[in-house]
Order: C-alpha cells, then structure tokens, then sequence
DNA sequence: ATCTACTACTCTGCATTACTGAGTACCACT
DNA sequence: AGTGGTACTCAGTAATGCAGAGTAGTAGAT
C-alpha cells in the first residue's frame, strides 16, 4: 500500500465498510476479501477486523454469530438505524470533501491550460 | 469540526495545501485563511504550519522569506519539481479512492430504487 | 509608556486510525 | 500428524490533525 493511500483511508475506510455492509450484511474475512477485489489489494485482515469492532463499539451495526461449514463461526455485520444515519452523515461530509478538491483540481487545470 | 472531517483531512489535507500552494505561492497565515474561506472553517492554524515544515522537510516546496508589513517576517511556499510530481502522484490516488466511493454510492442508490 | 489587537509563526501533548506481524481456532483433505 | 484455507484477535508502531499555549512584530488607543 503506498502511504498516500494509507493515509487517505483514514476516516474513508470506515464508510466505505458501512457502505459495503449497507449494500448487503457481511461478515469480516467476506469485507477483506471484497475489499481487496476492488482494488484495495493490500488492506490488511487486522485493520478491518479492528473496524468492525469499533464500529460495533459505537453501535453503528446489529452482529450475528452465524456457523461457517469451513471454519469457525462467522460475525454477520448489518447496518442498524444509527448506522444508516451515520452513512448519511458520512456521504455528506464526503461530497463537501470532493467538491472543494475537485474545484481547486480544475483552477489548477484552467491554469495550466492559461499559461500554454 | 465533525470528528468525520477531522479523519477525512488525514491525507486529503496535505494535497489540499499543496494544490492551494500550486495554484500560486502562500505564506501558512494566508493558506489557514483561504482555507477558512473555502468552508474549512475549523480549520487550526497549529495544523496547517505542522504540515507546511513537514513538506519543507521532504523537500516538497522552496521556501522564501519575504518581510511583511504588518508583522513578523512570511515564509513563502512554492511548489517545485518533486512537490509537482507528488501532487501528481496525490491526484492519482484520490481518484482511484473517488472512483470506488461513487460506485459505492450508486450500487446503493440503485438498491434502495429497486426495493420501492 | 503600555495595553490591545491583528498579523505570523512555533511547540508540546493528545486522540484517532491504519499497518505490521504474530497468534488462536475450526475444518477438510492427504 | 501435517497442510492449507477459513475466520477472528491482539500488541505495538507510525502518521496525522486538534487543542491550547507561547513567541514576535507592528500599529493604534488609552
């Protein structure tokens, strides 16, 4: 993982596991798994592991235990209603984020293509 | 500041300052108070000076001294090769993290117009 | 002259978060 | 017994932003 991606991923790691658990209940190792599908290809087990707990913590997901056939028993995260309201509130402070990041992307862009 | 932004600005911030600096050379009291301006409006000024010495020190940015009128002397920041090319570099990860956030967002967009 | 206010930069200690790296445990197959 | 894949836990570390205080320079008010 390069450090600006380590980096960038705190405080979005978290959403995008709430998101990734709104879209459908999922269990830890399952998280990782997809995760690293998408292009996260080395977020580490531990890292989401310790999220999960932590969100949990704050009451942000419901967890139920649920037997594997490959290996112990499997913790089933959901979204609760604080957990959707969190979501919310997290896709709002994302948008602001990009929005500002984006316009100052595009003064630089509009800069450059001045100075040809 | 909401908890939420705090973690988002780690390693968003630091493209932020550095793409401010890149659109035209600052001193940190100007770069807090455009900062402000743009909505980042608990933004500390103990952050934002933390951040510049850090980038000096990686040698990110040239600085120079430039007396001002009304108080102690400005260092003036300004974006040079290698600080052109980790901005670069910082663009290309925020847009592969935007990239899977949106599609995040939407698959969960199309779930909630499917389940009406 | 000194007090206040604004400009401008510095510093220490703290909270949060992701990574590293190791460990535990359960099951299937050889 | 040993290997490999599944599934979760945990202690220690690094990086970053915040809180809050401090240092300094200049100008105008008292």
């Amino acid at each position: 993982m390069s450090k600006q991606m380590t980096e960038m991923l705190k405080g979005t790691l978290e959403g995008i596991v709430l998101a990734t658990v709104a879209l459908r209940p999922a269990y830890g190792y399952e998280i990782t798994a997809r995760l690293r599908e998408e292009g996260f290809s080395d977020i580490v087990e531990g890292t989401v592991y310790a999220l999960l707990i932590r969100i949990e913590k704050r009451g942000l997901v419901d967890v139920e235990k649920v037997p594997s056939e490959k290996g112990p028993p499997r913790k089933v995260y959901s979204l609760n209603a604080l957990g959707i309201e969190y979501l919310e509130e997290f896709w709002g402070t994302w948008k602001f984020l990009t929005e500002r990041i984006e316009r100052l992307h595009q003064e630089i862009d509009n800069q450059q293509k001045q100075g040809d």
